[in-house]
DNA sequence: CCGTAATTGATACTCTTGTATCAGAAATCA
DNA sequence: TGATTTCTGATACAAGAGTATCAATTACGG
């Protein structure tokens, strides 16, 4: 419909970051791995890699693994994991962060606190070995959630 | 050492606080859950379910798992997620603790920090909606593991 | 525009981490 | 000692989270 497809044919504009996550990798931009990319991009809040298949029906289930996996390596989605064990995404957005997630309707902030670098230097000196790496997540009732509702997930940011 | 085995016919003795968790939870006290008691009560480091289900073959797979759903659902023992997402449990021993986790060889540690505490009414403080839960975990190449060995599961750090 | 190499997607498969079922065994109660 | 209730364990089942395969397709360098 719109009238200026002389660029490039149908190439969605995505966040350069990520088409960089994808070249520095050494992959080839490709439209599943675009429309991918535009579907994820702007989305708030976490995700599972089977509810985007669900959403993308026109790309493969391989290839959505494939290409949550190739941004996940490249820092530019998080993987994380829910208190129930779940594997969930998110898109970075912030450097260096940590996430709350709501354990009801599985929403996914970002924060940054400044003590976290402290407090992670601080157990380096007191525990043996050395530290490669950390998970800090912080379990929420997100303000929009009904704090009564005990049971169910709705995965609807 | 103490050899009070005459009260109680097989009975091994175990931890007080382990036979309360189920005592507490209206469960009875079984040959098969004293077994799997006194197998874990003096375990060092991280364990699978499913690895204790290899060591002690005379218990059914399914007393294994629900012996430990039990057991971690009192707070008996601790549930924990590796980088990778494997599940591994480990022994309560410290009241209020968090958790380190070779990623080579699985070794899980306890340390407390007194500002992890702060940290988290900090944070609290910061974020919207209310603070359920939480999970801090370090992961380590510990003493004891060759650290030439290349390891590439570092999450977001 | 073409050749080559990477990518896709349908599908089957794997592996982990459990849960459901249920007849028989064991623990507790009266 | 029964009677009752819970528990066990063998096994099947299931869901989640991906990976392997491979013919057909697509992107990209020249």
């Amino acid at each position: 419909m719109t009238t200026n497809a002389q660029t490039a044919p149908d190439r969605p504009v995505v966040r350069p970051d990520l088409l960089a996550a994808l070249e520095d990798g050494g992959y080839r931009i490709t439209q599943p791995r675009l429309s991918l990319i535009a579907h994820l991009e702007h989305r708030e809040g976490g995700f599972s890699a089977d509810e985007i298949c669900g959403e993308l029906p026109s790309i493969g289930r391989a290839t959505v693994y494939r290409t949550i996996r190739i941004l996940s390596d490249a820092g530019a989605i998080c993987k994380l994991a829910m208190p129930d064990g779940q594997t969930k995404y998110s898109m970075s957005r912030i450097e260096h962060h940590h996430h709350t997630l709501c354990v009801q309707c599985g929403y996914v902030g970002e924060f940054r606190h400044a003590s976290i670098e402290r407090l992670l230097r601080a157990i380096g000196r007191e525990i043996s070995g050395e530290i490669v790496g950390h998970r800090i997540e912080v379990f929420t009732i997100c303000e929009d959630c009904p704090a009564d509702r005990e049971s169910d997930l709705t995965p609807d940011s």
